[in-house]
DNA sequence: AAGTGGTCTAGACCACGGA
DNA sequence: CCGTGGTCTAGACCACTTC
């Protein structure tokens, strides 16, 4: 007998395989559950399943059909910098090189929604791979949002980590750029002047109240950001 | 009456506000059933929603537990270069730089997965907004995967439009990196000697046949990579 | 008006895996 | 063992949207 996922990867191979080109019209749930002879509810489930990986697109009574790809989607896991260091099998060492409270920068305080005098946390720190710095860990954290993190010193944890653990956040935007380093990040990096680096900006939020807006910057030449990458629909 | 979604919505509203905290045991579906009024068959469709979205871990007789995350997961829409630029405005240029067979070099044979002295399509192109150089495209295409490939000229669809509209595929992986420019991109790119470039380097395969491998390299001065950023588990 | 997907229910059986 | 999730069926009604 046939298993929604049966269903599933069949579809997914009439699409990806050519015989269901970008566009087609594919037959209706009922059709289907015929040829399958399953109820049209397992069917659907198939479907949606489809439908929610991007692979088809469903309107009622116009029917389904393949989509036409407009651009390309992929999944981007960004680990706790630790783990991506011991899971390779390197070391890791944490140094907290500063932290302060202070009234951020112009923008910042708009990446935090702060007003013109709010202070905030900053926390500058160094995650060293094998010895040599890998990241440099450049933070701002909204004292409203996280009270806790007044308290916390940050010298043993990453305020990575701490925030991982500590604060639960509902939506994050990243910006991937590459840039020459600072005189600031080359020193705490130990690069040459004008060295590439690879940097990540993020800023995150709980319910529409921005949390923390950080810098994660990499040294260019050791660092490279891989994509997860399962097939597309996969269940 | 309550359906799967405003259920799901519940469920999510308790991980994300805390009150079901990383690591909680949620109640069985059968209670939650009773809660909500509704069939078991409902909760579990919610519960897989949130199980997909990777918030909660669910495991027979153990139950279900909100997740204790290790990491970051963000999409990624990675559009075609047209697109982009014209999406925010600007005016949008393609030019083909050079087109041949030959026999790639090591490290794209690999990729590629070909013998030693397997040929394959090499495409050199570059993408201008508003008549700066934006992205250099240098790409291989493997000759046996994409023989379509081998009659089209390239001289007025670009390699990447071509091959999203014309060959289907299953999966892709990308890496990102920063590096300074080489002596020939950075002609190409009319960039000073040495100055930082953003990469995406990225392989496809069909069914684990691999199609194509492209390098893209956009000036790092003017270019970023944003997330889309949904908040997870969002239906 | 009619076709198509969206979803619910009630009941059932199975599969896994902790105790 | 037995509680929990995984999934199916048969039938039903609804909600869109195109004709």
């Amino acid at each position: 007998m046939a298993s929604y996922k049966d269903i599933h990867n069949i579809l997914l191979e009439r699409i990806t395989g050519g015989e269901w080109p970008p566009g087609r019209l594919v037959p209706a749930e009922a059709d289907l559950a015929e040829e399958f002879g399953c109820t049209r509810v397992t069917v659907n489930r198939a479907m949606q399943a489809l439908a929610d990986a991007g692979l088809v697109e469903r309107r009622r009574k116009a029917g389904t059909r393949v989509v036409r790809r407009q651009s390309r989607d992929t999944v981007l896991t960004i680990p706790i910098v630790r783990d991506e260091i011991t899971g390779r099998g390197g070391r890791y060492r944490y140094l907290l090189v500063e932290r302060r409270e202070a009234v951020p920068p112009q923008n910042i305080r708009a990446e935090l929604g702060l007003a013109a005098r709010d202070r905030a946390l900053h926390v500058l720190s160094l995650h060293f791979a094998d010895g040599r710095p890998y990241q440099l860990e450049d933070r701002w954290i909204s004292a409203t949002a996280v009270p806790g993190a007044r308290t916390e010193s940050f010298e043993a944890v990453s305020p990575n980590e701490w925030l991982l653990r500590e604060v639960p956040y509902s939506r994050a935007e990243h910006i991937f750029s590459a840039a020459r380093a600072t005189a600031e990040e080359a020193r705490l990096l130990e690069l040459d002047a004008d060295e590439p680096v690879f940097v990540i900006a993020r800023t995150t939020w709980l319910t529409n109240d921005p949390v923390t807006h950080v810098r994660l910057v990499h040294p260019g030449s050791r660092f490279r950001l891989v994509t997860r990458d399962q097939p597309p629909g996969a269940l």
